[in-house]
DNA sequence: ATGACTGCAAAGAATTTGCAGCAGA
DNA sequence: TCTGCTGCAAATTCTTTGCAGTCAT
């Protein structure tokens, strides 16, 4: 098994030495097509339900995800579930969420336009803007 | 000191009784000019602190908390820094959200525009949109 | 060698639950 | 009276922390 010289690059370019477990975190998140997005403890199971592959602890998982988040390679969604969702799609842009299966989904900055953003109370920046829009079956 | 026939009411109407602690806590909430936002424990110090009241536990303001915002009295906010917050303006309005202090604050749902709304996908309907406008101190 | 990282278990924070007693209708 | 509500404490859930051993550099 060859190094995954892209990513243990990823990692340390943003000061993480790439041990084995973000080595591993790193590649499962990572090495995707499509967005993908999980909680702490969907990315635990994920993970360590793989076979032939040396269990990491729950501590590490947060650490880890909370690492990559600071380096920008994870973005923190917050949704009306009050879950701590991260998202491997890290630019701007906004999310549908559906309560009933706690289902994210990405919705293009391009898509929606934001007019006539206030502007921010004096001394303060704007520094993100989060956009939710919450869906749930025609039936309701 | 005469009973608050408009809280009492407000209650009855939504299928909740009117208890003591009930009222007390509409009173203390529903009772002011300007939105207010809190969190539960917010809300404990505060009502608790008066002097003259006898103490209502914590987990009764859990049951009310929740109990109002089921009856659309309170709203619920989501915020970057991952705890519960709860707004007495119900209607449809955005946030701003200073994370340096935990501060929220109303944005009327008038002074933004979305544009181009995306349609729900398939079998499901728009229920409700979080807007929340993260902002920072300018020396960042 | 030296820091940084991991893993475990324990601690902590926020919220929920079970249930006996109390209070509103 | 009869159900719903309250309050307490215990239980749960999610997340963080302390620290000894391990690993990357």
């Amino acid at each position: 098994m060859k190094k995954n010289l892209k990513i243990i690059d990823k990692l340390r370019s943003s000061g993480l030495r790439p041990t084995k477990q973000r080595v591993q975190i790193a590649e499962f998140l990572f090495e995707r097509e499509k967005t993908f997005h999980f909680t702490v403890e969907n990315l635990d199971k994920l993970v360590n339900s793989k076979i032939n592959s040396e269990k990491i602890s729950l501590a590490t998982f947060y650490n880890t995800v909370h690492a990559f988040t600071k380096a920008g390679h994870l973005k923190e969604i917050l949704t009306s579930n009050n879950e701590s969702y991260f998202d491997t799609h890290t630019g701007p842009h906004y999310h549908f969420f559906d309560e009933k299966n706690n289902q994210l989904t990405d919705i293009d900055s391009k898509e929606i336009k934001l007019k006539n953003i206030p502007t921010a109370p004096k001394g303060k920046t704007i520094k993100d803007i989060d956009v939710v829009i919450n869906i749930e079956n025609d039936s309701h």
